[in-house]
DNA sequence: CATAACACTACTATTTTGATAGGAATTATA
DNA sequence: TATAATTCCTATCAAAATAGTAGTGTTATG
């Protein structure tokens, strides 16, 4: 499952990649493009910013900003730095790998290997998305084409 | 995440698939086999026959079978029936869609659109592998292969 | 009828999730 | 330099989900 916190924070990155680069836009207005709890996004800004997505003003007038061009962060990144690995299971990850405690044969544990290529399926899809692919004219016109199909 | 019960189901399911069928076998092997609490695999069991994927012999000599063949029975069924649908947000589920509560615009969500891409590639490597496609032979072979590549 | 198995219900401890609250620190600007 | 607007930080909390455990009922077989 994706988290309520890692889809607001797709959101409100999402509204930041079609803002002018370098202005900072505030958590209040990325909170109300998004329906998004303030309180609740602020702190999920600052977890972002921790990982290195957004980097921020402060102070009057202040805001944040991504820290790279929207054809540089993948929707991987931005889950990742909220939900933890892609993987299924602790042992099928690669960046996060823990063995399980109830294996005894990992070597041939068909569930770590289907994990696995769940894994990699999703990754492919995640970490081959940048921001700048899903823009909202993008979208408008993807619906679109699912109108007159 | 693969919840607990989802990874103990498969390996019980997957014990079963290589034992001739209808003949059952106890939740006590399975336990042993998986190492898995056998009270715990008791529920899980329970459930699997509730959605079909096993049936059972009560009384002395009972047991677990499964319900159909080990060709025939996809991973996505039995993760589907402990964890419920494949997709990492309800918004983007085939089998239990449900709609966001903060969504505003639902045709043009890049974050619906993202995750369906997901689920699409989750669902093609669960629902395309069957439990037969397992099996331990095929599981030892997988790693010799990976030894001497 | 004793025994071995599944079936069912209830309970519980722990962790995770999705927030909310209050104020401290920082910065722009009047 | 005061003030207002903003991020930053810490704490708290309620509800739900997770991962079990326990005890008892039910049924088939020898």
């Amino acid at each position: 499952m994706l988290s309520q916190k890692a889809k607001y924070a797709l959101k409100a990155l999402l509204v930041l990649s079609e803002r002018p680069a370098g202005i900072p836009v505030q958590v209040v207005e990325l909170a109300e493009q998004g329906n998004i709890p303030r309180k609740f996004l602020e702190l999920i800004m600052l977890e972002l910013k921790k990982h290195g997505i957004v980097y921020s003003q402060r102070g009057k007038h202040g805001g944040y900003m991504l820290a790279a061009l929207p054809s540089e962060i993948t929707f991987g990144q931005i889950v990742r730095a909220m939900d933890g690995p892609l993987a299924p299971i602790p042992c099928a990850s690669l960046t996060a790998y823990r063995k399980c405690a109830d294996c005894t044969n990992e070597k041939t544990c068909a569930v770590r290997i289907m994990m696995r290529r769940v894994r990699d399926a999703a990754a492919a899809v995640l970490d081959g998305t940048y921001l700048s692919d899903m823009s909202s004219e993008d979208m408008e016109s993807l619906s679109d084409q699912k109108l007159t199909a």
